[in-house]
DNA sequence: ACTCTGCATGGTC
DNA sequence: TGACCATGCAGAG
């Protein structure tokens, strides 16, 4: 029976058709073979629709996809931070496709059958309900389903960044997981991790069907261990615990039972597995006849005990061996854990999904090896405790001690395949996670410099002209403004200092505050620089109030954050500005008004649609524009020169306060002088007007101010640049033939100032570490303008600040809305940190968000 | 008096 | 509310 074919534009009758795309009435589209073909070899819009709207490209490879077409649905992947990526970019980057329909069977290659193979059941037990040891996922793959193993489909995601990724998701808004992250992700190559599907996963499944499922990434290795008939038991045992379920006593069996055949994965290298976001089969276990169905049932380990290894970590676990390295937990050591008894308390689920089981109280011994691989012998046992158990490592206390671990560093702990080996490492907690593989790492033999853990997040500094992430991969306080529903699980990532802090006073809230501390140094940007991303809000009016000439306006929004622009005006006088293109560097001209998104694409620009494709040529020649730009430049230059004592580079240790409001986002406890930072009277909830974000001295001026009334800005204005006169006065005088220390041009030319920053970082030694010490450490750019700053507090005044600078900040300011930026800093704080640039800002702006030459 | 061991208690989630 | 777990503490050595 003839038909025609479902494409529009095609309409050929054909007694033959295929299968197309699946339509949201559920049916399929039924094309013709010319359509069909073009459909399954992913042409079909670039043959059909090439001049129809909503193709946008690739954030980081450029190809164009046709976004707003069902066809190419399964083509793209939606970016958090905005923007797309085409599906052979998320398979590198581990995003899944876009939850809705199944992708079409080009997609599916000759999988879709094994596929299918994935029971519902499965599915739901793998992604639904948190994190179990991955070991046991296997299990859930009983059936055919555990072969389909090769050749991955589009849809298996390589995990080898996933973990990565995933980490760095639940610890910081996965708005800025972009291509400039594959420094980070990539430090996993050697292994090459394909684990179970993590929480992130799961959320971002949720609600798909069997069929729609991407491939979950099933480790191969240990599909391939596990014969389909496997029991759930023998599953366990052979994987979770492979030979634990002897409940043998006897250690050299347990250490020989540990060992486990080679898997595949050990013959494609190294890799890496966790078990981050697995769930358990919730079939139930049995161990030592004791049932441990209790446990499995809901045996999800709590977020907190999630390993979060390092590279490092994983580096040296692996350096010798190409065993598979699955990292099994992690537990932050108490003070009774770190003390002299010796004892450390085992969570109670990790402990009885990868320690060998035991019945009776006296446990057995265990043998467990340093990150040097040098063996430690101790006590795996527990004591009866409210019907329950309480697991403990008993003489632990000379590996603590050889690891330069105290309360609140945090131990984890792996396993090598196929030797079966526990691994014991350390981290300190002043070097949380930072995913540049940086951070102290503890071996056996650890030197005390080992613990300069400091994240050097070279490419992350803000700076609007510059292309790479906005906020350090690591970032603990960030996940908590993104979390909404699956946020729950994310946010307590970072909450075993804080869980701990209960009774731990000694590294209590400054913890976390320092963990942002670390990870905000590279977040700095300048004065210019921030005038070039943030801007007032659209329509909004600001009051403009007088400080000492200078006339400041005051926004009562919070700023947004845009791509910073070039201004412009054509020969007609009209006002313009150019944006290069994220992807493909061309400078793109838009409305003067038009507020750009941080991440900005030629697909984006909508004023010019014959130029939103990167593809098009560039308006202007590039010598043309380089013109344009070079006057800029030596404009700018003069300027520089002009204002050489300027110091106008501003380092925004003013983030010190953003990391407060990040901290605030969460909900959480603040440190003390965080606290009062948005506790005064009259002030809004999580208020951060320059008042409120100052530490908190007690004065009697923050408990008055009120973001409203303007007075106590100008009184704290104006107290400001009182001081900063004294200052520079004396700073004149002591300084007249010293030049600044940093070269601004220098700096500003700098793509991510990261250079000149970390030179003075690194010379700050290890301050970074210390909260306290940083508080009074000078700040790392001579002449930087701390936001932060408290003019009451003498103390609090960088040496290296500038009192002209700050006077001619402020004049700028004026100019540029900084006093709105500064005053309305908290949205922008929450932003940067919890989310991201502003991705789309509303409505026109003036040209604060430009960069002024 | 001190350390070690095993259990109990209570805070937190 | 129950489970977990950090820590306290009593008793034994």
């Amino acid at each position: 029976m003839s038909k025609v074919c479902f494409n529009s534009n095609c309409k050929e009758a054909s007694e033959k058709w295929r299968r197309g795309w699946r339509c949201r009435t559920g049916e399929y589209a039924d094309l013709c073979d010319r359509c069909a073909s073009a459909y399954e070899e992913g042409q079909f819009c670039e043959m059909f629709h090439l001049n129809a709207s909503g193709w946008r490209c690739c954030e980081s490879c450029g190809k164009q996809i046709h976004c707003g077409c069902i066809v190419s649905f399964h083509m793209f992947i939606l970016l958090d931070a905005g923007g797309i990526e085409c599906l052979s970019c998320a398979k590198n980057n581990i995003l899944t496709p876009n939850p809705a329909w199944p992708p079409p069977p080009h997609f599916l290659s000759s999988e879709p059958e094994k596929m299918k193979d994935i029971s519902m059941r499965d599915w739901s037990t793998i992604t639904g309900s948190g994190p179990i040891p991955w070991q046991q996922a296997p299990s859930l793959f009983n059936g055919s389903s555990i072969q389909f193993v090769q050749p991955r489909t589009p849809f298996e995601v390589d995990m080898s960044s996933a973990i990565d990724r995933f980490r760095i998701c639940e610890r910081l808004s996965t708005s800025f997981l972009e291509k400039k992250e594959e420094k980070s992700f990539g430090r996993l190559n050697y292994g090459k991790l394909r684990s179970g599907p993590f929480e992130t996963v799961e959320d971002r499944n949720a609600g798909l069907s069997k069929e729609e499922q991407p491939n979950p990434s099933v480790n191969v290795s240990h599909l391939r261990s596990f014969p389909k008939n496997d029991s759930p038991t023998s599953n366990l045992s052979s994987a979770a615990a492979p030979s634990f379920r002897n409940g043998t006593n006897d250690i050299d069996q347990v250490s020989a039972t540990l060992s486990q055949p080679p898997s595949l994965s050990t013959l494609v290298g190294k890799q890496v597995c966790s078990h981050n976001g697995m769930d358990s089969s919730g079939e139930g276990q049995v161990r030592n006849g004791k049932s441990r169905g209790d446990g499995r049932g809901r045996n999800q380990l709590l977020p907190r005990y999630w390993p979060r290894i390092t590279d490092k970590e994983l580096q040296q676990i692996s350096s010798n061996s190409n065993s598979v390295i699955t990292p099994l937990f992690e537990k932050m050591l108490s003070a009774s854990d770190a003390g002299r008894i010796g004892r450390l308390v085992l969570p109670k689920k990790c402990a009885e999904a990868y320690f060998p089981p035991i019945s009776q109280p006296e446990g057995l011994p265990l043998k467990v090896h340093d990150l040097k691989g040098k063996e430690w012998l101790f006590q795996f046992r527990f004591w009866p405790n409210n019907n329950s158990r309480m697991y403990v490592l008993e003489g632990i206390t000379p590996c603590i001690q050889s690891m330069q671990l105290q309360a609140g560093d945090v131990v984890t702990f792996s396993r090598l395949e196929p030797e079966g080996k526990l691994v014991m490492g350390g981290r300190k907690a002043s070097s949380a996670p930072s995913d540049q593989g940086d951070e102290a790492t503890l071996t056996g033999d650890k030197t005390p410099g080992d613990d300069s853990g400091k994240n050097k997040f070279g490419e992350v500094a803000i700076n609007g002209l510059v292309k790479g992430n906005l906020v350090p991969a690591s970032f603990p306080a960030v996940n908590q403004a993104t979390k909404a529903d699956s946020g729950s699980n994310r946010s307590e990532i970072d909450k075993p200092s804080i869980r701990s802090k209960r009774k731990n006073s000694i590294f209590g809230l400054k913890s976390k505050r320092l963990r942002i501390d670390n990870e905000m140094m590279e977040l700095k940007l300048t004065c210019n620089q921030a005038q070039g991303i943030m801007r007032s809000p659209s329509e909004n009016v600001p009051s403009v109030f007088v400080v000492e000439g200078c006339e400041i306006e005051e926004f009562e929004d919070a700023p947004v954050i845009g791509r910073p622009t070039i201004p412009a005006i054509d020969r007609f006088g009209q006002k313009s500005q150019w944006v290069e293109c994220e992807d493909c560097l061309k400078w793109r001209k838009v409305p003067a008004d038009a507020l750009l998104p941080s991440r900005w694409t030629c697909s984006g620009n909508v004023w010019g649609l014959d130029r939103s494709l990167c593809t098009t040529a560039q308006q202007l020649a590039t010598e043309q524009l380089e013109d344009i730009l070079s006057t800029i430049t030596e404009v700018n230059k003069k300027k520089k020169i002009t204002e050489q004592n300027s110091d106008l580079v501003v380092a925004l240790e003013g983030l010190d306060a953003l990391a407060n409001l990040a901290i605030q986002a969460e909900g959480e406890d603040l440190p003390a002088s965080s606290q009062t930072r948005t506790k005064y009277a009259g002030h809004k909830l999580n208020c951060t007007c320059i008042v409120c974000i100052q530490p908190s001295d007690g004065n009697d001026l923050k408990k008055t101010c009120d973001v409203a009334d303007s007075e106590s800005l100008k009184h704290h204005f104006r107290t400001l640049m009182e001081r900063c006169e004294k200052k520079q006065l004396a700073k004149e005088d002591e300084s007249a033939s010293q030049k600044p220390q940093v070269d601004i041009d220098t700096y500003m030319s700098n793509d991510t100032g990261k250079s000149s920053l970390n030179q003075e970082e690194s010379s700050q030694g290890g301050c970074l570490d210390d909260p306290n010490e940083r508080k009074t450490s000078v700040s790392p750019l001579k002449g930087q303008i701390d936001l932060n700053i408290q003019p009451e507090r003498e103390e609090d005044l960088s040496p290296g600040s500038d009192s002209g600078a700050m006077k001619r900040l402020l004049t700028d300011t004026t100019e540029n809305n900084f006093m709105q930026q500064i005053s309305s800093s908290s949205g922008v704080s929450i932003d940067l940190l919890g989310k991201q640039m502003q991705p789309d800002g509303i409505g026109g702006a003036s040209f604060s968000n430009c960069i002024v030459p």
